[in-house]
DNA sequence: AGCATTTATTTACGCGCGTAAAAAATATAT
DNA sequence: ATATATTTTTTACGCGCGTAAATAAATGCT
């Protein structure tokens, strides 16, 4: 490899042996250019390590090839593990990704947001907050910024929702334990944050009204992203004071489950379907660690690589059309019910 | 707020009264300009909602305001943790942050920090892969980069170093492990990828020798990043040969930990100083879930605050010193003992 | 071989801002 | 008030690349 620092695209087209409107060409959509052009300047790249200035290429390019993706508390591993995939499907189709946590503050999205429209990128995915977003600030963002939600939907806004159904992990849980012992109560926040909270709050409502049994919902207090000490706590006080109405709980998500458990353990009850358990104890997400607890937790799985896929393929979609969808999609995909130690 | 869309600068400049070179000084540094053009300016932004285009910006600019912050694997909600800590400093000096994370693998650090490097960031944050890491391309990056490294130390690479004192971590908790019952084996990967796991192996050996204790190491088989079921996995054959020589074990990490914990469990062994207990377990790092595990695990704290802070404070001295230190610091902070259920 | 079509080159301009130098205006000190 | 120091304005250039239009060259087809 040659040692020769090149400046600018001139020079490396100097080099080259090819006018800097074909490299430019080249670095916008390398098979725009015939492929005999396209091997000697991939010959040269080699030699010469050129990479053109990304500040210059994206001042004046109509729209850049970044990517944001935004997710609203990257500390959750469900996430950090969706994130990762969303990324590497944007960097294998050429892409830039760019990740950002709002870390549960509405503030800090807003601001992401501010910082995503600078950038003017491609399109954005975005998993809002939820309930705590400023939806009129989001509202604004998608209007002028190519963007899919994904995780958790506002109505009406954006180009698409890709999501799961809700419906479907909780029909799959209230089934199974009712079947196999008796019905759970619902074990959940009582002022959700997340709206599919809300949703899997109303399906097992319906589920329990189908299967003609008696619904118990069991409501805890706290705030914030710390799911697994809400949940702890939660639990503490409701089996301290024996608040319980069944032996059976399902819990809205994985990490209030977590915590669920921490409590059980820390008051020395059993948790599992074996004869000497006292509660049986199910939930939702299928977050990483939930096959590490103690027991291991039954849940209902998120299709991860189906909602990714499709998060990306409709972005990718949305972009080609120029940024705007025929009419607004939805696209939910159904749970896996994952049985394990705890139910 | 008015409506009209101030296309660049100029028009915000004509808008406010003020020069354009002022306008541009004043967002290179808001307070290089005096405090009553400071206001004209500020009361003006609020009116009309103008941002410079940051490509054109960069462009120029000798240095950009871009801080990278690279992390090994973001699934890892240690290192979720300690980014969001970081990012937030960065942002409140006025930085703008870019996170990134090497999901494990070499190719994707290495491409990186090629991406980085055209990024031209003021400094760059690197926790790099450790031994999976390109040695000579991450010392290439830095020294064309001003960078500061943390968790993982490469030797002489970088302008410094700051992490945790491994041997601080490991002297508490056999101290306190061989004080209070039998003396700990040591519990880890046979081939690790992070060289602060052969710091911890060290520093066991030599605190068993002080202790004039025998030193035991067990050692699992299991390559990449996950280390719950790494750990799991290496339990259970562990537990089942009756391979443990001793009923005491130190975990080089606590998701390690967790995977024993989930193999106890699994084999009806109870962990913990009870008098039905058989094991005690510890470990290192005070993992966000390690409070939640089943019992809870006894551990060595990071102080994720001082490494953060520390790390942030001398990456902005070592960008105002203009990239280079007098010479190459290392420092590093010592753990907190957290004494939980499991020893 | 001749023609149409695709692809590359030449030329030239502009993007939005950083920055430098000199002149003008303003603030501070005496 | 005057002198000095600080800040702002004016003017002007350049960064590295996108892109458009006209021209030239290469390719495909009959």
């Amino acid at each position: 490899m040659s040692q020769e620092k090149i400046r600018n695209m001139d020079e490396f087209a100097a080099l080259c042996g090819i006018s800097r409107p074909t490299i430019s060409k080249y670095f916008n959509d390398p098979n725009s250019v015939r492929p005999s052009t396209r091997g000697r300047i991939e010959a040269a790249l080699k030699e010469y390590d050129y990479r053109p200035n990304i500040y210059a290429m994206n001042q004046n390019r109509r729209l850049t090839k970044n990517i944001g993706i935004v997710v609203p508390y990257l500390a959750d591993p469900f996430f950090a593990e969706i994130a990762r995939v969303i990324e590497r499907r944007c960097i294998d189709a050429g892409f830039t990704p760019t990740l950002f946590s709002s870390h549960g503050e509405q503030g800090l999205e807003c601001d992401i947001l501010d910082t995503l429209r600078s950038l003017r990128p491609a399109g954005v995915l975005l998993a809002p907050l939820g309930r705590a977003s400023d939806k009129k600030h989001v509202e604004d963002f998608c209007r002028d910024v190519p963007t899919i939600l994904f995780d958790s939907n506002i109505e009406g806004v954006g180009a698409a929702f890709v999501g799961s159904d809700n419906f479907s992990f909780v029909s799959q849980t209230v089934e199974y334990l009712s079947r196999t012992g008796s019905a759970p109560c619902f074990f959940e926040m009582s002022d959700p944050a997340n709206p599919n909270a809300n949703k899997r709050r109303h399906a097992y409502l319906e589920m329990m009204r189908r299967l003609n049994l008696e619904p118990h919902l069991v409501k805890i207090d706290g705030t914030g992203w710390g799911f697994e000490e809400i949940g702890r706590a939660g639990a503490l006080k409701v089996l301290k004071e024996d608040l319980l109405p069944t032996d059976t709980v399902l819990c809205s998500n994985d990490r209030l489950a977590i915590g669920f458990l921490s409590a059980c353990h820390e008051l020395g009850i059993r948790v599992g379907r074996d004869e000497d358990c006292t509660i049986r104890l199910a939930s939702h997400d299928d977050h990483p660690y939930s096959r590490f607890t103690c027991p291991s937790l039954t849940t209902a799985a998120h299709d991860y690589e189906s909602v990714s896929d499709h998060a990306v393929e409709t972005l990718f979609r949305l972009i080609e059309a120029g940024g705007r969808l025929e009419r607004r999609e939805e696209t939910l995909f159904a749970a896996r019910l994952i049985m394990r130690g705890s139910a």
